[in-house]
RNA sequence: GCACCCAUAGCUCAGCUGGAUAGAGCGUUGCCCUCCGAAGGCAAAGGUCGCACGUUCGAAUCGUGCUGGGUGCGCCA
């Protein structure tokens, strides 16, 4: 289903025929050999670097191999031209044939198009959001929430077994602080006055948790100690956290297949036997670290602590597991979190992280490297800051939250589909602007608008066609005679949508979903593009007199309407059918 | 001080894991609706790809060293 495999595969089979020929040496390496579209059309539709690459090793000018390989391409009838160019490109081109059954395959598979065997029924796991439970989930979460969603999709459409996964941290200090701030406001439900002190969460959101504590535990609680009532209102106060987490996520289309928590670890033994393990392996030992240069902390003094060595795997210095009062550190449970994720037997593990996170990246590599013996790849893809703008001017503070942007209040005020959208039109380690205003307006300035409203088009074509009594049936379409698509600029749509399962390929590959996005924007600029130049050559309109010639030129517009859609699917995107 | 990320047109950004004369949008200039949605399209102008070496047949892309910006750097998570 992918062109450029099909036209790669049919290079390597001449170049296998010419060695058995003797035109080659015998063993070559043609792992470099690639095929893809020449960045100017003007050199034809595919391009080999195949001569330049085999040139040094056969010792064999690029030009001899070259010709010789042109000759051998011109039996497949899928070649109409292959010429030798520039230091020893060959340029093919290809009949026009092949790109009208790219529009046939398009229309078979529906949005299925494109999908790819390439994961090879892997098993990856990507950890995204992991926000803590502290709190609702604001700006900075939701760009992190949608890239891993949208990667997710990407993995899965291009052939992966896909596991999406939420590591909760309700395991350390600041869900004590969660505690301490419900019971103020549990207090407050009792009609006395809230002490949200320095350091305690101030937000509304924890009123209903003081509420729902006055419901379930009465006024048993009120005026006794921490020792008391710690346990069982984090518990509670962190489980109410998770519900309305979950709801954000919900709003945002987002769905986890799987909760792990952090405290879920702590007395199991999980943390000592990853400890262990590293131990076994002589990694791990008690020590001193250095302190840090440049501005040094003004209560630093050196302190015996257990390390693991992670600088054999590529990091700077040695990191902690304990605390100097032996308690274990954040990293602990995080090593035998991600630890249980490779015994559970995944493939491939990415972690998305918000960019202050960066500097917990070697570390976790190590460590993941370290207990998997280096069989499972961590990439951790770091996502940059968000910034909110308003009226021309930046947007700050919720009402609701007293210190941050909720997700909520973004979604409400963009919708999911602008907010995700959005959040794609930026590679993820470059900072983003969302402007309220701008996503929001219904222009080609705003790709989302652009995007939906080809998607919207090509539904309006399709209801054009059947008020003029055409069967726009997709069984239909399928049969139609695509010969008659034969104008350049219908060819060029074509080649557009033929570029599909090379684009998820490649972005499944880089683990970049911020690519579909992209390549939406220009299969939408084409569509646009020719439907007005149907306002200059009425040959080139839609719907023509002719019933035969309009259902191979409406076969064009629905296979483009077919990717738009599968394309957005993996944005998680609703594309939408008309615009108002 | 060290590590990681970023630097591409006036502005906002793509750029296919090394390919040919580096691409979009905005903005500027000039065009296109008696015609399937002009909420759109076409064209022009605009570049030492931060700088300097290096690897290569070939570098925006890879390596090294700089410059400028962001983030982080034991007993927070």
């Amino acid at each position: 289903m992918n062109l450029f495999a099909d036209i790669r595969s049919l290079v390597i089979d001449a170049l296998t025929a010419m060695q058995a020929e003797g035109a080659l040496p015998n063993g070559l390496d043609f792992s470099n050999v690639a095929v893809e579209p020449p960045r100017d059309a003007a050199h034809g539709d595919m391009a080999t670097n195949a001569a330049m690459v085999l040139a040094k090793p056969a010792a064999l000018q690029p030009r001899t191999i070259a010709e010789a390989l042109a000759a051998k391409l011109m039996a497949d009838p899928r070649i109409e031209g292959a010429d030798v160019a520039g230091p020893g490109f060959l340029n093919m081109r290809l009949s026009p044939a092949v790109w009208q059954s790219i529009v046939r395959a398009a229309l078979i598979h529906g949005t299925e198009f494109g999908k790819s065997d390439m994961g090879a029924g892997q098993k990856v796991n990507v950890e995204f959001v992991s926000a803590n439970p502290t709190g609702p989930m604001h700006v900075g979460h939701v760009r992190g929430a949608v890239v891993g969603d949208a990667l997710a999709n990407l993995l899965a459409f291009a052939g992966w077994s896909v596991t999406r996964e939420y590591y909760i941290n309700d395991g350390g200090a600041q869900v004590d602080v969660l505690a301490r701030s419900a019971y103020e406001r549990y207090r407050e439900a009792h009609g006395l006055e809230p002490e949200i002190r320095e350091g305690l969460y101030p937000g509304d959101y924890l009123i209903p948790v003081g509420e729902a504590l006055k419901a379930k535990y009465g006024d048993s609680l009120l005026d006794k100690g921490e020792q008391v009532w710690l346990a069982d209102v984090r518990d509670f106060a962190t489980e109410m956290m998770m519900a309305r987490i979950r709801e954000d996520l919900a709003a945002l289309g987002v769905s986890m297949d799987v909760y792990s928590s952090e405290k879920a670890l702590y007395g199991t033994g999980q943390i000592e036997a990853a400890i262990q393990t590293l131990r076994d392996m002589d990694l791990i030992y008690e020590g001193e670290l250095e302190p840090p240069k440049g501005k040094e902390p003004e209560d630093w003094e050196p302190r015996v602590q257990t390390l693991f060595r992670s600088t054999a795997y590529g990091d700077d210095v040695d990191r902690p597991v304990k605390k100097s009062d032996g308690s274990w550190t954040y990293f602990a449970p995080d090593i035998a979190y991600h630890y249980n994720k490779v015994q559970r037997g995944f493939d491939q593990l990415i972690d998305i992280f918000g960019a202050d996170h960066g500097g917990y990246v070697k570390r976790m590599k190590a460590a993941v490297a370290a207990l998997s013996q280096n069989r499972v790849p961590l990439d951790i893809k770091l996502i940059q800051l968000v910034k909110l703008w308003k009226n021309g001017e930046p947007f700050k503070m919720s009402k609701r939250a007293g210190t941050f942007v909720t997700l909520r209040d973004v979604v409400e005020m963009a919708g999911a589909d602008v907010t995700r959208f959005i959040m794609l039109t930026r590679k993820n380690d470059a900072a983003l602007d969302f402007d309220f205003d701008k996503v929001l307006e219904q222009s080609k300035d705003n790709p989302v608008f652009y995007v939906q409203y080809a998607n919207a088009r090509v539904n309006s074509i399709l209801r054009k066609a059947a008020e003029a009594g055409l069967d726009v049936s997709d069984a239909l379409l399928q049969g139609a005679d695509l010969a008659k698509l034969d104008h350049a600029a219908e060819i060029a749509v074509a080649k557009r949508i033929a570029e599909w399962p090379r684009l998820v390929e490649i972005a499944a590959r880089s683990n970049e979903p911020h690519r579909v996005a992209f390549y939406l924007y220009e299969l939408a600029s084409d569509l646009h593009g020719l439907w007005n130049r149907g306002n200059d050559d009425p040959s080139l309109r839609f719907i023509q007199d002719d019933p035969a010639t309009s259902q191979a030129k409406i076969a064009l517009v629905r296979a483009v309407g077919v990717v738009i859609c599968s394309g957005l699917g993996i944005l998680g995107v609703t594309p939408v059918e008309e615009m108002r």
